[in-house]
RNA sequence: GGCCUUAUCGUCUAGCGGCUAGGACAGCGGAUUCUCAAUUCGUUAACCGGGGUUCGAUUCCCCGUAAGGCUACCA
């Protein structure tokens, strides 16, 4: 069998979502699974609605993704490769012509009202369209059978002529579509299920052309979550766009895993999988067909599970691109060692990137955000204003040096007093950070040393605090 | 309206004629812990309805129903 060639065709009219990405990932996969080719190419014919920002948009998610593309543009815009270009619709209008021309010279083509129509074969009779409230010419023919990879043996009827080049000269997508195939020496089509009505129009044209036509493979659609209402998820759903991944600081690793088991799976229990081994698994019967609904939390666990197994190294790499790119970012990355500990800390305890700044707020500035809600109950549970007095006694001779050694200080002076550690923990807690939650009180004493800890007490401790 | 596709827990899914219908997310409860997470144990929860075929249907067929898509001189 000849090489597997997929392509991925977007067309630049509007931000990048899940539902493209999800199409091109299935695309990539199968290519590298059979060690085929991927190739993008750009569907820009729509002038009105085109613009390059939007092309880099496809060029850097996809990059973020880690789906590189075998042919088509250069991913930073300039230039392109590959032996079967131009891999821009804009750039293509002469091909598009010269395979009109054959239609038309072939007689299966034709002009009327200023457009051209392809021309179905077969016996003709009009008839009128209740819906459309009109007289249509239709033509009798076999229906078109479509042998979908997914889908299986799908029927459909083609029954009237339809334009492929509009009056102002342009041509549709159907035409451009099978032409660039044809041109392009696509082997299989992996696209969503909204163009498997499509599909028949596509194979009347390659038979048209006497080309034969590619592997067809449908693959079901993303539909809006319950709560975002019904339907096919759409570029206005929250999100819905590869960008505020990108933005929240999402684990691109995450994202793939989470798409790649929209409508597959590994055909055993596995879901966190690495990148690899999906593709080895990866194949075309296996997509399921019925359309997934998008389940965020599910995502947002994903990213969690990549987060926590993340080496050091590489969470901390994380973590300062992060910072780096926040407003308020340059306090937490002034001094590398003081970052790494209160990163490393962190780590194990967050969701999500994206929670970082608000989790470690307290660590860059002791103007930090006080929880009234958590304050109000710690304060009203036992005796902690004296609790804090007996800290604050304590303090001077507390070992700072480790966590061990500031736990069982701690431990200490509760025993003296015939309590427990957990009734210095939390009201600690809250005079240091503001709130009932974080990493362990000990570690957050050693990080910010005696000197803060003592003022942070001594704050709250204050009459009238 | 016509045509096409689909139908297992709330969600993603396993199942390819005989199973106590399995897993994951979410939910709930316990354990663990200095808090919060994480972790761990347990638990709630599903075969859309009706006809067939068959000794036997979640599984195959038909009809409903529901969901999704296409019905443009958009892509």
């Amino acid at each position: 069998m000849a090489q597997v060639r997929v392509r991925f065709a977007p067309s630049p009219t509007g931000f990048f979502h899940i539902g493209s990405a999800r199409t091109a990932l299935f695309n990539w996969l199968y290519a590298r699974h059979t060690g085929g080719k991927f190739i993008l190419r750009v569907e820009d014919t729509d002038q009105a609605r085109n613009s390059e920002e939007f092309l880099q948009l496809i060029y850097n998610s996809l990059t973020w993704l880690g789906m590189d593309w075998d042919e088509g543009p250069n991913p930073n815009g300039v230039g392109e490769r590959g032996d079967f270009g131009p891999y821009r619709q804009s750039q293509r209008a002469d091909i598009y012509q010269h395979y009109l021309q054959k239609l038309l010279a072939s007689g299966r083509a034709y002009e009327k009202d200023g457009a051209v129509w392809f021309k179905l074969l077969g016996e003709r009779y009009q008839t009128f369209d209740e819906h459309r409230k009109k007289e249509v010419e239709k033509v009798k023919s076999a229906p078109v059978v479509i042998d979908d990879q997914i889908r299986g043996r799908v029927e459909r009827m083609e029954d009237e002529d339809f334009v492929i080049f509009r009056s102002d000269g342009n041509p549709v997508f159907h035409f451009v579509n099978v032409v660039d195939d044809i041109t392009m020496q696509i082997t299989h089509i992996i696209r969503g299920e909204d163009h498997l009505s499509n599909t028949s129009k596509h194979v009347r044209l390659y038979e048209g052309f006497g080309v034969v036509p590619p592997v067809f493979a449908h693959i079901p659609l993303i539909l809006k979550s319950p709560e975002m209402g019904q339907g096919k998820m759409s570029k206005r759903d929250k999100g819905a766009l590869i960008e505020e991944y990108q933005q929240r600081h999402f684990l691109p690793e995450a994202l793939v895993n989470y798409l790649a088991l929209l409508g597959w799976n590994a055909g055993d229990n596995r879901e966190k999988m690495l990148i690899a081994d999906i593709i080895q698994l990866f194949d075309l019967p296996g997509v399921n067909q019925s359309n997934a609904k998008f389940d965020g939390k599910k995502l947002a666990h994903m990213n969690m599970q990549y987060l926590l197994e993340q080496p050091a190294e590489h969470f901390l790499a994380q973590a300062r691109g992060y910072f780096q790119s926040l407003a308020t970012g340059a306090a937490a990355l002034a001094d590398e060692t003081y970052f790494r500990e209160i990163m490393l800390l962190a780590q194990p305890k967050i969701k999500g990137l994206e929670e970082l700044a608000a989790y470690t707020v307290y660590f860059w500035s002791d103007d930090f955000p006080i929880d009234a809600k958590v304050k109000e109950k710690v304060m009203a549970k036992g005796d902690p204003r004296a609790r804090l007095a007996e800290l604050i006694a304590a303090l001077p001779t507390l070992d700072f040096t480790a966590d061990a050694a500031i736990e069982a200080g701690i431990k200490s002076l509760a025993e003296s007093k015939g309590l427990g550690f957990g009734d210095y923990q939390a009201v600690a807690r809250l005079a240091v950070t503001g709130t009932n939650a974080g990493p362990s009180i000990t570690s957050i004493f050693r990080v910010l040393g005696r000197a803060r800890i003592q003022s942070r007490l001594e704050k709250l401790a204050a009459p009238g605090a």
